[in-house]
RNA sequence: GGGCGGGUAGCUCAAUGGCAGAGCGUCUCGCUUACAACGAGAAGGUCAGAGGUUCGAUUCCUCUCCCGCCCACCA
């Protein structure tokens, strides 16, 4: 790629005449190789909405430095990039381009809709890992994996159909969160709570045998179906309501008063109207003492025809009209502010409603257990320890996975109903059940329209890449490394999941590594303008300079304040490498002729501190410290051998050669981990003709 | 409401039961033939606050105050 003369001669190191061309140049040879001796890392798939953001740069430029490293071990990385189709995720970008154009998935129809995602997913599909490439991280490009990908799909499928026959799936009508707008339920973890004033109405609700009590709630709406009144069994106020008969206003419908740990005698009057349908809280409580489930509300956020006069109406309309007619009726005893969190979707910001659905669930209780048993066996460790916590609390309190979504991108679960009659009868089966229905004795299936929830289908991530025989033998992986963020959403299902259907975890190192946060301590956020654009970075600095200013700033337990001033001591750095490189080259010809073989007070100082350095490394790439193993090498190179011991070899010398080359090409090795493309080149140089990643540390 | 992390030099962060450290920044001096994108050197801190354990605490314990994050079905 170069010569030696162009060392020589250029006094500047230029990251952006080379990058691209070394990055280029070891495609091949980031293949994983037949062999022993494996070091599997498992890569986050990046949506494939995304584009690069500082997270993602974090996250696998922390890998890159571990594979590298582990080559120089002697190990064979195995590290495939890969995509997720991110069904609700992808589906509202898809819906904003619509929304451009005067258009959205209704107008266009099912089928036209899902040919423009599929558009956008040739178009923007593999732009984020493009965009890995100018990290240059060392992924194997021949082995390119996506969760829609043929056998990906048959081991989803192949999920739901080994839980259904084991019972671990249902489906039930129960109260879910569901977005009005992208119009699906959601699971507990897609919700994003936030705070909000509103309005906390005290309503009378009249006593059959005359009187009235009084009960607070921030949706009067939801009252038209209220099946029940509850108070907590302990609240002395209350035990002679018990068992009372209460008129439910507007409606008549009569009410039962009933007594239930769960409701909080600390909230508004502490007597709480139950709504099993439109209540998570109510649904419980509805259930242990048989209260009816009636929802008012549907899935557009309208009244429905169980909400009598008021059907029709927006939730919101129809709480100004009910409020209004219970003023008339004198039923309305104040009206108080209240600071609350309310649901909105995490991906569309829209308010959710409850509303109950048809959904299938996943059983959680077996599941959890053999989560929590593999990181209590440390089968999986999880790093930092203290994530362990979190992780154990979740797996303990979980309830049952809603696995469905009536989205229209996304898999598709592989149930079908008859069409005669509808909820009663299905059958879970890849292919068109040839058997008749039970109950009308036809054979009328239609396939359902619902798809799973994208998380059902990354969790089998580990194993539902690896599709030929040689890469079975790639499970489980060495490492994962995620954001906190996804710890839960994404980790914690791995896991149960590489446990039920391979025996075995899916990894066994998890390194939930820092966020990166503004310089201000703020989250990175497009819409908030907080965010950096690592590609301009790139641009600005290049990547090897990004490297080194980013992990420079790393520090295994902390998060991380990103400021750019590194990324300018990286570029210097890089010049001074270049340099040191320079300097040794022409040191060896000043000194080609030099016969002395002893050892020099200064060469036994200066491999002492490298065989320390190199010790130092390890144990710090070990333990994720990163930030501290290349401040480590930086302080070696910089102090050590360039300001100590290439001086010593100004004017004349008793140094010997010999200690000088091995030095020199073991920092290089040493430097190549964080600075790949620099001592790559540098190599080159110096007269190789591999990748420096082949050599030994 | 529960949990976690952090508060150390101007900034970003280390380390440690026994003189308080680095990088950047600042200041002084040096363009010494690899590099001024450099070299030599200097200044700079009541280690958030209070109490406790100890011969000795920035470090261990308790409490308080700030900052950040996560989890939770308060209607």
């Amino acid at each position: 790629m170069i010569k030696i003369d162009y060392l020589k001669n250029n006094t500047r190191y230029n990251p952006f005449e080379f990058e691209e061309k070394i990055y280029n140049y070891w495609v091949p040879y980031f293949k994983a190789k037949k062999g022993k001796k494996f070091f599997i890392i498992l890569i986050a798939p990046p949506n494939i909405t995304g584009s690069l953001h500082m997270g993602h740069t974090l996250e696998n430029i922390i890998l890159d430095i571990i594979a590298r490293y582990k080559r120089l071990k002697g190990f064979n990385i195995v590290w495939f990039p890969g995509t997720d189709h991110a069904g609700i995720a992808t589906q509202y970008v898809v819906e904003k381009e619509l929304k451009k154009e005067g258009l959205n998935r209704f107008i266009l129809g099912k089928e036209k809709f899902l040919e423009r995602v599929w558009q956008w997913v040739d178009k923007y599909g593999n732009v984020i890992l493009d965009q890995f490439k100018k990290l240059g991280l060392s992924l194997d490009w021949s082995r390119k994996k996506f969760t829609l990908d043929k056998k990906y799909v048959w081991w989803v499928e192949e999920a739901f159909i080994r839980y259904y026959k084991a019972g671990l799936i249902y489906r039930a009508l129960r109260p879910v969160n569901w977005c009005p707008r992208c119009f699906t339920s959601l699971s507990d973890l897609e919700i994003e709570y936030k705070e909000r004033v509103d309005k906390l109405y005290y309503i009378k609700y009249p006593l059959k045998d005359g009187g009235y009590l009084t009960i607070a709630t921030t949706r009067p709406e939801t009252m038209l179906g209220d099946t029940g009144v509850a108070v907590n069994p302990k609240d002395e106020r209350y035990q002679d309501l018990i068992g009372k008969k209460v008129i439910l206003p507007l409606i008549n419908r009569e009410l039962i008063v009933v007594s239930d740990l769960r409701v909080d005698p600390k909230f508004g009057t502490g007597i709480l109207k139950v709504t099993p349908a439109h209540s998570l809280i109510d649904y419980e409580i509805g259930l242990r003492h048989d209260l009816e489930i009636v929802s008012v509300i549907d899935e557009y956020g309208k009244m429905n025809e169980n909400a009598g006069s008021f059907k029709g109406l927006d939730y919101l309309q129809a709480r100004e009209k009910i409020i209004n007619e219970l003023e008339k009726l004198n039923l309305i005893e104040k009206i108080e502010k209240i600071n609350h969190l309310v649901p909105f979707c995490s991906r569309c910001d829209t308010e959710l409603q409850i509303i109950p659905s048809y959904e299938w669930f996943l059983k959680m209780d077996k599941l959890a257990k053999l989560a929590i048993e593999a990181v209590k066996k440390n089968e999986v460790e999880i790093i930092p320890l203290r994530f362990k916590k979190p992780y154990f609390d979740w797996l303990k309190n979980i309830r049952d996975w809603c696995i469905s979504r009536k989205l229209w991108w996304g898999q598709t679960i592989p149930v079908w109903f008859c069409k005669n009659c509808g909820e009663k009868s299905y059958v879970v089966d890849r292919r068109k059940p040839k058997k008749k229905c039970k109950i009308c004795k036809k054979n009328n299936w239609q396939k359902t329209e619902e798809v799973f929830d994208t998380w059902f289908s990354s969790a089998l991530w580990p194993f539902a890449i690896l599709s030929t025989e040689q890469e079975k033998k790639y499970y489980p992986a060495d490492l994962v490394s995620s954001a906190r963020d996804i710890l839960h959403l994404w980790i914690t299902r791995m896991i149960f999941s590489g446990k039920y259907f391979m025996k075995k975890s899916p990894f066994k190192k998890v390194f939930i590594h820092p966020t990166v946060l503004t310089k201000e301590g703020k989250r990175m956020s497009k819409s908030l303008g907080t965010g950096i654009d690592p590609l301009d970075l790139i641009q600005k600095y290049g990547t090897d300079a990004l490297r080194f200013g980013i992990i420079w700033q790393l520090s295994a337990h902390q998060d991380l304040r990103f400021d750019q001033v590194p990324l300018e001591q990286g570029q210097k750095f890089l010049n001074k490498i270049w340099n040191a490189y320079r300097f040794y080259v022409l040191t060896k010809e000043k000194f080609a002729n030099q016969k002395n073989k002893k050892i020099s007070q200064a060469d036994r100082k200066i491999i002492k501190s490298l065989e320390n350095t190199k010790n130092f490394v390890e144990k710090s790439i070990e333990k994720f410290e990163l930030g501290l193993a290349l401040k480590r090498i930086y302080k070696f190179f910089w102090n050590e051998v360039c300001d100590f011991y290439l001086e010593s070899w100004k004017g004349e010398t008793k140094n010997n050669l010999q200690v000088l080359d091995k030095v020199m090409i073991d920092s290089l090795k040493l430097l190549h981990p964080f600075l790949p493309h620099i001592t790559q080149l540098i190599y080159f140089a110096l007269g190789n003709k591999k990748p420096l990643f082949f050599e030994k540390i």
